[in-house]
Order: structure tokens, then sequence, then C-alpha cells
DNA sequence: TGCAAGTTTTTAATGAATTTATAAATATAC
DNA sequence: GTATATTTATAAATTCATTAAAAACTTGCA
């Protein structure tokens, strides 16, 4: 069965291509066709099974209905309900989702930036994993709209949906000194130049000076990306040996802290009462552990349904200036089991 | 910065757009091409950061490079891994990836392939809900590639790359009586016509067959997708109840055993002693878990890389009778921790 | 000088849909 | 019955890159 186009329809009903188009687009009587014509074009369309093609389509109008999404690995399970809330809500008005993997590779973000520049994306949702805004303010000179989300640049004037990461960890911690703890510390993950990281692991820092806790530098770890299980099961062994003695952790990705739990598991530790636990991140397998694990949770359908609607807003306003939608959303402690019970707050 | 088409440059350097498509082609030479003539056009491109525009190009060669992924849900931990290896596949062949989630609804499916027709996709990869092939037969109609993944039409001539899911539900039934259990309960979820949950179900019933213990119904429970934490909740403390008193359980699907994970650390439930698990799909949770769980894992990155190949083929040779690819890999029981330790087997 | 052969470049068509400008047909007014 | 409006329809241009066919220009050699 060969491809329908336009033409076979017009063909067959005697009529010009423009024509069809105008009827099919629903602008039969605004044009003023008659609608004995229109009624033969619908069902003419019926009859060849038309659907018409989005590339054509696409092309006259300049824009593909088509929207990117990068993040560093679409099989984190944090990044998949991301993904799965943007695909959503962008459906809703009509645009497909490409979704792409830089696994934190700055080579890797810049050839997708390129490679969805080409297939005319009408718009960009971004996570990056830059240092620097210098390729991201390349794209706002294409006048390319894209909202940043999860992570952003403070001096930069973009559109970004984040959330208050300072406060995330502030609280998190916050949290293990209320239950107690002193000697806690802090695992996050390569690369370290992330404003998301950066926050939270200020937080950590603020949230012990605050209740006048001494800073070791020792117990802040960086687990690099690319090797992480090795990785955490030394310095976990590490940290909870003398003379680090460490009672608490604040573990910044979810990624780690699965790893973490591992580790946990094969070395037979318990949870709070040999290590207590504040996660970021709430995913499925915080609620099933045993204890269940404390974590600081992302809002993610609000930050689907934010950068999606500031991302499709500017799509539309291409061209006027309008200014940048700044959102920070309110991560919340959802306090569970793994840092003890002395005290809780409500 | 407005966008810089093929015309910009042979403007600029005074030659066709002809020319300049060969040249940035890499054909320059093979069209014989003045050396210096090439120089200026790469010199123009360069200047002027020229991105060939792939909706045109798309239009011209009537090809997209995009395939479609579509699945029940990327957010399950199982198919966020399908996409992310489908991605890293396909774009080593220069396409993209279009992911849509179904939700197990059939209406949404057929709205999904109409979507992605239309956007001219070159293939398809479908994790199919449809109870028939007929929605699949008229993608053969319409002679575009696809490739069904983790479930297929038994009696349809299409490509399919799936695991041997009976084998899967045999093994891990089987690995539940050699450890000593006889009264064993079988959890899948709706719908229920999907050949992989229905032969993981009958592999179940012939293992307790071959090793003469009685099939009860009530053992099988089915959880409702859309519901799925009350119904296992319930479902539960029925098994366990007298006179049920299931010892072990059989779960085909990780969306279920995470939501009786999470019943079995609220109830407080002991497993393997108070109940025993085998779970369909090997995800992080499971190896995370106290006690770590038992599971029948699927071939991710070789479902990925054969479903890829053989859909990537089938565009290739489009319009060519080459025979359909049937794949069917194996599953591995990866024994943990979840079924007892009475003896074990390599 | 003239023609064939080879080298280099261009014209025009193509793909499918949309937009603009224009034309034809019909209706109404005077 | 002619002029003006209104209704209905179409041709041609546009989007951009690619390709087949054709043309323009060199060079060699008789």
């Amino acid at each position: 069965m060969k491809k329908v186009a336009l033409s076979d329809i017009a063909e067959e009903c005697k009529v010009s291509k423009t024509l069809v188009s105008m009827v099919l687009n629903g602008r039969g009587d605004a044009y003023g066709i008659s609608k004995e014509t229109q009624m033969r074009v619908f069902q003419a369309a019926e009859k060849f099974n038309y659907k018409p093609n989005q590339i054509a389509r696409g092309l006259r109008l300049g824009k593909s209905n088509t929207i990117g999404l990068i993040v560093s690995d679409i099989s984190n399970p944090f990044y998949a309900k991301i993904a799965r809330g943007v695909e959503d809500y962008a459906s809703k008005s009509g645009y497909n989702l490409i979704i792409c993997s830089s696994d934190e590779n700055v080579e890797k973000e810049i050839a997708l930036l390129r490679m969805l520049k080409e297939r005319q994306v009408d718009g960009l949702l971004i996570s990056t994993t830059f240092s620097s805004s210098k390729e991201i303010m390349s794209l706002m000179r294409e006048s390319l709209p894209f909202v940043l989300i999860d992570r952003f640049f403070p001096h930069t004037e973009t559109n970004y949906v984040i959330i208050d990461n300072y406060k995330g960890g502030f609280t998190a911690t916050e949290h293990l000194i209320k239950m107690g703890h002193t000697r806690i510390a802090h695992m996050t993950i390569t690369p370290n130049h992330l404003t998301s990281l950066k926050e939270r692991k200020r937080g950590y820092i603020d949230a012990l000076k605050k209740h006048d806790i001494r800073i070791n530098k020792k117990f802040i770890c960086q687990i690099p990306y690319g090797d992480i299980k090795k990785n955490v099961y030394r310095e976990l062994r590490s940290l909870l040996a003398s003379p680090n003695n460490v009672q608490a952790i604040f573990i910044a990705n979810n990624n780690i802290t699965t790893a973490f739990l591992e580790c946990v598991n094969e070395m037979k530790l318990r949870i709070p009462h040999e290590i207590a636990l504040v996660s970021f991140d709430d995913i499925a397998l915080f609620k099933v552990f045993y204890p269940q694990i404390t974590a600081v949770a992302q809002p993610i359908d609000d930050i689907c349904k934010n950068s999606v609607k500031a991302l499709l807003d500017e799509i539309k306003n291409k061209g006027t200036e309008s200014p940048k939608v700044k959102i920070v959303l309110e991560p919340e402690l959802i306090i569970r089991e793994s840092c003890g019970y002395m005290y809780r707050k409500g």
C-alpha cells in the first residue's frame, strides 16, 4: 500500500490540493468552500485513510511539533519519572518527545544539542551537565527556546525550573541532627560543578554550622559517576571505621543511595542503629527497603508541568521578548525510619 | 540569528545549491568538484555555522531517521532500561527515538501508532498491549517496518524479539519447589491476554504439575494494572490466611513485586520464612532488599541489541521480502535469598 | 581550427503541505 | 443588461535539501 498524499485526494475529488488542505484543516468554512465539496473531500480522505505527512507539514510551517529532552540517563528512576511526566504534558499539546541521555559527558551533550537542532526541534528541556553557560548561551543566540530543569546557571538569564536544593540539603541534614546525630557524613557524585549538588552540599554544611558541629572534610565524599559501587563500598568502610566513627549520612543522589543500600545489605549493617541515612530523590525502592528510607522528595509532577508549560509558552511567543521563567519549587522531606526514632518532627 | 539554509551558502560562494549539497555530503570528489571550490564551500559553511535541516532532508529522502518505541510505561524500571539500550544502539546508526507510553490502553496505543506513522518514523519497536494482531497487521499492510519486543503473537508472521517466558515461569516455580515449598501462589497483572504473562503462568502451572502439586485456582491472583497496591495487599492477606496458608509466591511482574515488598515491609513479614518469593524482572531494588530477592532476569542488552538490529535491517531492505526475524532469548534465574536456603542449585 | 573527451558546475524536478495571489463562477443591485 | 459583490476554487510560490539530466567550460590531439 503506497503512501497517500494530499494530491491523491485532490485528484480523486477533482479539486486542487489547496482546497483539500483548507478543508482538512477545518478552515473550509472560513475560506468559503461549499458544504458539498467539503463533504466530498472528507469522504475521500476517509476512504483513502489519509494521514498528513508531518514532515512536509513541518517543513512548510517551520515547526516540527517535537521537543527534545536531555538528561544524564533515562534509566535513572528519577529521570524516567521526569520523562514520563514530560511526555504526558507535551502530548496534551500535540508535541512529541525525543529523549537523549548525556551520561554526564560534555562532548556528548554538545553532540546531542547539535543533532536536536538539526532535527528542528521546536524547543528543549535540558538537565545540563555543562559547567559553564557557554554552550547554553549559544542556544539563546540561535533563539531556540529551552528551559533548564533540575540544574541551572545562577548568573545567566535563562528559563529554568529547579528545586531549592539548598533547602533540601539543609532540611535533610538538620533532621539527622535533630535525631541526635553529630558525626554526619555527606556523599555526593561527580561531576562536582553541578549547581544542584553544590547547593545540597552547602545546605549540609550550613545545617552543621547552625548547630555548631565542626565540618570534617573527611566526612565529605565524592563518588565518581562511572564507578559508583566500588567507591561507595570503600568510602563507607572508611567512614564507619575509627577515628571517623560516622553515625549518619546524607546522600545527595539516588544512584549513590542505591549502591549504598546494596553495601549496607551485604555488610549486614543496621539502619539506623549503625548508620542513619537521608537520601535525596524519593524513589520506589526507598519505601520498600527495611527500614524505610527517609528522603528529600522532588515534586516531579510540578517540575514537568511547569517546565513544559514554560517551554510551550516560549515556543508560542518566539520572537517576542518575554521575561524568563524562573521557578524554584520546594522539596519535601519525607520522614520514614532510616534516621532513628528519638523525636520525630511533624 | 536567522536560520542558515543551503541557499545562503550557495549565494555566499556564488555557486549552486547542488554543488554545496554535494560538497557538504562529502561527495565533492566523486562529483569532481575542484578542491578550491570545495574549500570555499566548507569555509562558508563553517562561517555561517550551517546545519542541514533534517526535516527538509527527510522529506526529500522519504526517511526521518527516527524510530518509535512504544512501551506500557517508560517510568517502569524495566522499560526505562530497555529505552536506554535502544537509544544507545539506535544512535550508533544515526537514528533517534521517540518514546511513547501506552498505559496498557488499546485506544491509546492505536492513537500512538497513528501519530508515529504521521511523523514518518522509519520503523517501530513495540511492546504491544493489543490482544489480537489486527492492528499490528495493518502496519504490515502499510509496509512500515516494525519489531515486536517483549510481547508477540504466536500465530502471526512478524519480527519479534522476546524471551522464553514459559521457561522463566517454569524455572522460577520449580526453584521454589526445590526449596521445599508446595503451597505456591502466583500473582500476575492485567491485561491478562498478554502472551508474556500467559506463558509465565503456564510455566508456573507445568512446574507444579511436574512435581505432582495440585493446582489451586485460589492461588492465582490477577492484579489490575491501574490499582496495584491495594489489591496486592488484599490478595496477600488472603493467601497467607487459613485455609490457604501459602508458603511461597511467584510474581510475574516487577510492578507487582514492588508493591508486594512494600506490603511485606508494612506487615513486617519475614522473607523467606513466612513467605518465599521469586519475581520476574531483575531490577535494582531486588539486590538492595533484605533479604535479596531471587529473580528471573531478562537479558535487556540482548533484547535491545537484537531488536534494533532486526529493525534497522528491515528498514534497509524495505520492499524486498526477507524472512521475519524471530528471536527467543533465554531468561536467567538469579538465585539470591528470598526462597529459603535448604539446598541451593548452582 | 575543430571535435571529442573530460572536468566542473548549473538547471530543473522532486518530496508534501501551506500560503498568497488570483481567477472564475454565481448572485445581487441598479 | 451591465456593474459590483460575493462565493467558490485554483495556480503558483514557498519551505529546504537532494538528484538526474544538462550545460558550460577545459584540455588534448588531429
